[in-house]
Parts: structure tokens; sequence; C-alpha cells
DNA sequence: GTTTAATTTGTATGCGCTTACATTTATTAA
DNA sequence: TTAATAAATGTAAGCGCATACAAATTAAAC
């Protein structure tokens, strides 16, 4: 027994050290590194954030201690310590809805790439619960905040404002806008469907729209096409305007109840792929020619759109662009540059 | 000047209070609380996190204090003190396909109402970038890490076993899992939808799979369909078995592909509806007649099946309650409950 | 009205890290 | 070679909270 222990004090090694000082079988913390390295912590704690402050020799030593020890460092200290928590908080309207999937991924891909963690949220488009998520994404010490759309709770500025949290609004653009804003102008995108539309002899109109109360962008898009329409001399009546949830099944149930009016319209602008996919496919299930007998056209471009038979008619937003320049301007604006507060993206109608 | 600094004295209360204190802009700490409350630090620490163990009139002193000063906790001292971050880690392929987003989103929702956060991220079905995922999720010191699928890299429930964190696992179900999980058997349940399409008379068979490699459910849906149709004494030939990324023009390009073989099948099973809605798009694209010429059959019962025309076949799965069930379990066992490890759902099959 | 027990509150320590500052070591200039 | 300078490392002080334990208060029992 004797001898073998005095073995082992020979082989002594960074290993054996690792097991030694694990007996607790507790996570290793920076000091357990910081002896088995034979440093001290602020050395360790160097390598970690700045490895090129520290010589390559202690540094590979450090390093090779971290391995060995399964040392990972803890993220309150750190969060305590640095005033940075490394993690950027989202809310969104919702994740059922696939307009949001593409933005969303590319954000968080963004982040991830730049080290940060994204903590994701939903609203369920109330703008009440919204702010309580902003306030739990705050108390979980979020380094900065994305939101979607212009107009939320005036509360919610003044929180992350009085804390200095960077924040982005994304999926909506406007030239006045007071805050930091990655995205389209939603109200121009949509004037440019019923242009297209009444370019090609169409007069009778319909809206399908989302639910335009607390949602800044299906707003824009609704008064968008209803002015477009206007300066061309088309007024919509009210039975011609629809507004309901983005789901497929309401834009179906919605574009029969259209094309049940007495003199139903030609062309159904829909503020939504989901409802305008909901609105072909109605109509292919009623036997209703489009774009022969209806027209139909959507926004968005969701991937679905440009597969239908005939596909849709659309706006395509360049989603997965506008979830990496929100991300950035975060990252940025957390490296402490001064990025462009407002970017507008281009949109496109696709036939 | 001077009288007014005098009234100010007189008057001089919480609100008063929290100003002085706040003078320097920061954030107020539990201990400006506790000053302005005339209490300890401890008791404002116990309102919070034990409010009954106060004494009503203490309690609401506190917690108008906390509300004059705008006092939000600090989640990284939290976190290093309780060693708890309320924060869950999911990692799922990823956000683009609409499969995920249902499950999430009442993840997410679960995970909320009992005062989590949610960490989210995307592994796009890469196993070695789901292994990274996880040790970033481990980093920011998650309570719980949620996966989807059954097979990880062992190297991952070490890390997890090591450090003591409940995790779950998703989207699938086996009842010899050796781990947590939540979800349904991909097996047995792909097994059903062959069973149904031979019934009704088909014997030319083929199927569109997701890539099975990296992904177990995509693998076990084919195993199972393989299988279902080899009891039935049909063997498929390699060429009409065709793996593509969960697209919907992957779906279409391969149901393409499929038609113009020598012999093309009169029933194609898809893995997923995306890929059954791209091949029922791509047989109405070109003309060819659902299901009179050919049969399709999907798996996932996504929004949009039930609305195509002819509406897809396919296998309704409870994704919403499967992520209420396992933000359940997790939010369970970091209650200290054991929950039962293993939780079998249902799935229908939907004509 | 005491004594005892139960409840409420305060005191004080430490969680694990970052960082300002002090000290040491390496590098350059003279 | 030595002095002056720059770079690398160590020392030690918090960051803001939770909580074990001690002290004080209240309620219950006698």
């Amino acid at each position: 027994m004797r001898i073998h222990f005095y073995t082992c004090m020979i082989t002594y090694d960074l290993k054996t050290a690792a097991n030694i000082l694990n007996l607790a079988n507790k996570p290793a913390t920076q000091g357990d590194v910081a002896k088995a390295a034979g440093v001290s912590t602020a050395t360790v704690s160097r390598v970690i954030n700045q490895p090129n402050s520290v010589r390559e020799g202690i540094r590979l030593q450090v390093q090779m201690a971290i391995t060995e020890l399964d040392y990972v460092a803890d993220a309150g200290a750190r969060a305590l310590a640095s005033k940075r928590s490394r993690c950027i908080g989202a809310v969104i309207p919702t994740l059922a809805n696939a307009i949001f999937a593409d933005g969303i991924e590319a954000f968080e891909s963004c982040l991830n790439q730049a080290g940060f963690s994204l903590m994701l949220t939903t609203s369920g488009y109330d703008s009440q619960h919204e702010l309580t998520q902003v306030k739990t994404l705050i108390e979980r010490g979020v380094d900065a905040v994305m939101l979607v759309g212009l107009n939320h709770d005036p509360l919610i500025y003044k929180l992350l404002q009085q804390r200095n949290i960077p924040y982005v609004l994304t999926w909506a653009y406007r030239r006045d806008c007071l805050h930091p804003c990655v995205g389209f102008n939603n109200y121009e995108a949509a004037k440019l469907l019923p242009l297209h539309l009444t370019s090609l002899g169409h007069q009778r109109f319909a809206i399908i729209s989302g639910i335009s109360e607390a949602n800044d962008r299906a707003l824009d898009r609704l008064n968008g096409m209803k002015d477009a329409l206007l300066a061309q001399g088309i007024r919509l009546s009210k039975d011609t305007i629809i507004e309901c949830t983005y789901k497929i099944e309401a834009g179906r149930e919605a574009c029969r109840a259209l094309l049940n009016l007495p003199s139903p319209p030609t062309a159904i602008l829909c503020s939504n792929d989901v409802l305008a996919a909901g609105a072909l496919l109605e109509c292919q299930a009623g036997g209703i020619k489009v774009p022969d007998q209806v027209s139909i056209a959507g926004f968005d471009d969701l991937a679905l759109s440009a597969n239908l038979t005939p596909s849709l008619t659309t706006m395509h937003i360049p989603f997965k662009l506008m979830g990496q320049l929100s991300a950035q301007y975060l990252i940025d604006r957390l490296a402490g540059t001064s990025p462009q507060a407002q970017q507008q993206l281009q949109v496109e109608l696709r036939l």
C-alpha cells in the first residue's frame, strides 16, 4: 500500500490533480483550475476572457487544467462580476406562425456566433403580456432585447432605457421611428399589391387582414392596401374587409364569406401568406378557378406560396437578412460601437 | 430655494427616498430597498422568495419600497447565491420547420407560467453542433435541458449528469429508453400508414423520407414504413426510397422523380407533412390526380395538411401536449418530485 | 403573570467570478 | 551593464444576493 501511494505521488500530474480536487464531485471552480495550473485565479480569468494577455506557456497550462477538470465557468458569478449575462432576449408574437421562423432562426444563429444566447418569449399579440415578458427578460438579466413591430407600451422603452439595455425593433421600419429598428415599411410595401392587381384590370376588391388592433404591421398593411385602392378611386365597403387570426382555416373561412357576397370580389388581397394560402385552398376546394374567377395576393412569401398552383402573388421579405441585421445591431451596440439605428430593407413583389 | 428644499425634507417619503437613493441613477439593490423600508436585506429577500414568512405589515412596506425604487433583483447575484438560474435550455434541430413550432410554443408557455425562461438554440440536425449547444447552455447555467429525439452524443448525457442537470428527450419515445422522454413511438406510428394504404389496395409504394442519418425520428419512421410493407410482402427497391431535407421544394422534386420511374408508385409515403405537401402540390402542378392516380400520405398533421384538396392522410401528433408534458417533467424535477420518466403519447391517423 | 415554544427578523458569511491596482518579470534603451 | 519601460502576473476587494444561525418578538401553555 505504502509503495503504491508513493508511486501515485511520483506520477502526480494534472489528471490525478483533477481527480483529487474533484473528490467531492463538485464542479471545479476557477480556484481549482488556478491551483492545478499553479497560477492565480486572475490568470485563469484572463485565459478565458483575454487569452492574448497571457503568455503562451502559461495559457496552455491553464487550458490543460481547464480540460482536465472539466471546468465550466459559473454563469451567475460571471454575470455578477462582469455585469454581462451574454444573453439577449426576444419577444415575438408567436412561434406558431411561420412568419417568424426564418427571422428568429437567423437571429439566433447570429447571436450564437457572437457568443450570445437567445432567451425567447412570446406575447401572443398582447401588448400587456409583451410588457410582462420584457420585465421577465430584464429580471433574467439579458444584455439586450429584440421586439417585433413599432408600437409598444411606453413603459417598455422606459424600463429598457433606464437600465441602459440596448433594444431593436424588427419586422417593421418607419423613417420617423424614434427607436432603433430593422425592417421594412409595411405600409408602403402593402401599397404595391393593389397597384399590381388594378394594373391587371381588377375593380372589385376585398381584403383579408390580420387583427389590426395591437398589431401595427397588420394595421400598416391594411391601411397601405386601402389607401392604394383609394388612390385608384376604389373604396371598399365594410363587408369586403375581414380581419381574422393568422390561421389557414381563418383564411379559408374569410374567403368563403367574401365569395358568397352578392357581388363577390375579383381580387382578394391578403395581408399575410397564411391567410392567402387559406383563401387559395378554399377556392380550390370550392372549384373556383384561380386566377380566372378570382385573383389572390399574399404577403411574406412563405416557402409554401411559390409551390401552390397557381403560385401566390406575394411580397417577398428578406426575413433572414432582417434577423441577421437586427442581431448584428445589438451585438455592435454591446461592443460599444454605434451602428446605424434605422435600417430599411427592400421588399420585392413576387408574381 | 431654501424653503423649497425644506419643504422637500418635510414631505420626505418613500418616493423622495427613491430619488435620493437613485441619484447616481444606478439600479437599486436589495440593500437600497432594505434601507428604504427600514428592514434588513434578509427580509427583502424573503419578501421576494418566501413572502409568507414575512408578516403582512412589513411585507407591504417592502413591496412598496420595491415599487418605488423600481427594484429588480440582479439575476447573476441570485443565480450565484441560490444555484438556480430559473432558465431552461432547449436544443431543437431548426425553427424553420413548422414541426417544432407548436411544441416549443407550448413548452415555452408552460415554463413561463412556472417562472422559468426558455433559452433556445438550434442544432441544424448536426449532433456535434448539438453537443456544442448543450455545452453553451450549461455554461449559461440553465437549470434543465430539453432535447429533441433519442440519439445524442453520449458526452451530452455525461455532462448533464455530472452537473446534475435534469433533462428530457422529446419528439420520440421508446419503452426501453434509458433516459427521461416524452413523446411517441415513431417506428410504431409510421407502421400504421402503409397498413392503411395497403388496405385500400395499393401495391406499388415509394417513400420520401427525411435524412435518416443523424435523425432518429426520420430513421424510425422510415424503418417503420419499410417493415410494415415487408410484413405485407412488399419490398421497396432502392430507387423508390428518397431521402431529402424537410423542405417543400425537396418534396416536390422527390415526387417528380418517383412519378418519372418506369413503373411509378400508386402510393407515396412521406415521413413528414412538409414533404407530403410538396409531393401533393407537385402532383397538382403536373396535373396528376390525387388520389385517383397516386395516393399521398404524410406525418405530423400540420395545419396545412387538412386544408389541402384533397386533404392529406397523415398522422396526428399531440405536439402541444408533448411540449406541456416535457416542460412539466422538468419543472417537477426541479421542484424535487419524481415525475414519470417515460411518457408515451398516443398518435392518431387522420384520413 | 411566567415560562416555553413558535414565529419573525437581523447578522454576517460566502457563492465564483472580474478587475483595479500592486508587484514581478521581460524587454528595450542608454 | 544598468536604468527605464513595457508586459505579465498576483493580490485582494467587491459584485448583489440567499441563507445558516443568532437574536428578538410574539403566541401559547401553564
